[in-house]
DNA sequence: ACAAAAGTGTTTGGAATACACCCATGC
DNA sequence: GCATGGGTGTATTCCAAACACTTTTGT
């Protein structure tokens, strides 16, 4: 028997979700979190976290929630992508999604476990399976702002643990700009935004000169993120 | 009676608006296109022009329906600016509005008159009334990816007519950064964007040195918006 | 001693900025 | 002839890019 449908309106209405680009490095690769769909469409296939909007939270609240739900990580970075609404983008109906992308700290937490129908999983960004729905036009989009972003404003930061070494930033620069940086020619530039803390604490059990540890001064980003940067790399 | 409500849903779905910031510039200076509410809420107030998405248009055909109903224009640069989606953000109930920014060219066209029961004006961005619902916080969004969009994009191109002087030129970018700019800097660096035709045609009936007439070079600017630009003002 | 990454300066070219005077035109 | 904006060049400063060797550490 059917459901009876209980929420009508004069005139229709299409249903409205958002998608949750999840970034995150571990150091080495730049990363993105997947979902494997258990039921169709798209059975089997990955695709981004997401879900339908719910009446009582706005769509950066159902982002967050996404994210809660998946990563249980709470104070990241997040902001609005895109929102995509092509009419035939999603084979059960017309749904329109506000799309989001999230900077995580890959390496200090851990993505919860899979729960039973979905599995979640962080590729590469260089290696990315084939995505459901219109989900690789999201990823591209996604890619292309993170890479505009991180030139004039110091997100690497979030994806970073608390302390880190140079070597460690210049890598998630790399990763997410796809070209090689000069060494002294990045030190010089980062030194150059005032926002980096010197720790005492050195690398321990390296087979070469251990690098000192670095911190990122909050507050000064705090301070530079109420008014607008201006730094480029 | 009240009307039958005829398309139902198994949840609850918010409705689905787009909003369009439609820019103009007159020579002097930088104009936002408002409509007066006709009925409530807000009735009265100014508000940028929108509506309803309909289920087989998406968001952009939408914006640009707006835009034709309000303008006449077609061909305009449209692009998607935020979306809108607080809980309360309209009294009647759950509206979600993604925004667009236009930009048009006010001087070669003019708006359609203003239909019975909405009044339509461009009012000075320096000037602008008390807007109802959050259009307040769409437009502060609008200036601020207006100018930040100008300084790596030649878009100032969309908002003039066919051939302008370079100090008509000058004039606009300074209407839209709020910043007075230095001539001779300014021509060096537009002549080095290399996306302008200088005409035979100069002013006539000027009480001054009659200036040229430029033309802006649509084929060199088509092959760098392909690729995504890099120039600075 | 050697492998492996850390750390460090200088030079060069190009872009951004600051700045002032003569020119053509209509009245 | 004068008021008005059009049009032009240079000097300086700053930033970006290119580039190579010494230091420290563990094995």
């Amino acid at each position: 028997m059917e459901k009876e449908k209980k929420y009508c309106y004069d005139y229709p209405r299409p249903a409205l979700s958002t998608d949750c680009v999840i970034f995150g490095f571990d150091g080495l690769a730049l990363k993105v979190l997947l979902i494997q769909r258990g039921i169709e469409p798209y059975k089997g296939m990955w695709a981004f976290p997401g879900g339908f909007v719910q009446m009582n939270e706005s769509t950066e609240e159902s982002a967050k929630r996404e994210l809660r739900e998946e990563t249980a990580l709470q104070d990241v970075f997040i902001e609005q992508l895109y929102t995509f609404s092509d009419v035939a983008r999603d084979p059960r109906g017309r749904v329109v999604s506000v799309a989001y992308f999230a900077l995580v700290n890959l390496k200090e937490h851990t993505i919860k476990a899979g729960d039973d129908a979905k599995k979640a999983e962080w590729f590469s960004v260089k290696n990315i399976p084939t995505l459901a729905f219109d989900h690789e036009k999201i990823f591209r989009m996604a890619m292309y702002r993170l890479k505009g972003k991180i030139r004039y404003q110091p997100v690497g930061f979030e994806l970073l643990p608390e302390k880190f070494t140079l070597s460690e930033l210049q890598y998630l620069y790399e990763a997410i700009l796809e070209i090689k940086l000069d060494k002294r020619n990045f030190r010089k530039k980062i030194k150059k935004m005032d926002l980096l803390i010197e720790l005492e604490e050195k690398q321990k059990n390296v087979q070469h000169k251990a690098a000192s540890y670095y911190k990122f001064d909050k507050q000064k980003y705090e301070a530079l993120t109420s008014k607008g940067f201006n730094f480029e790399i």
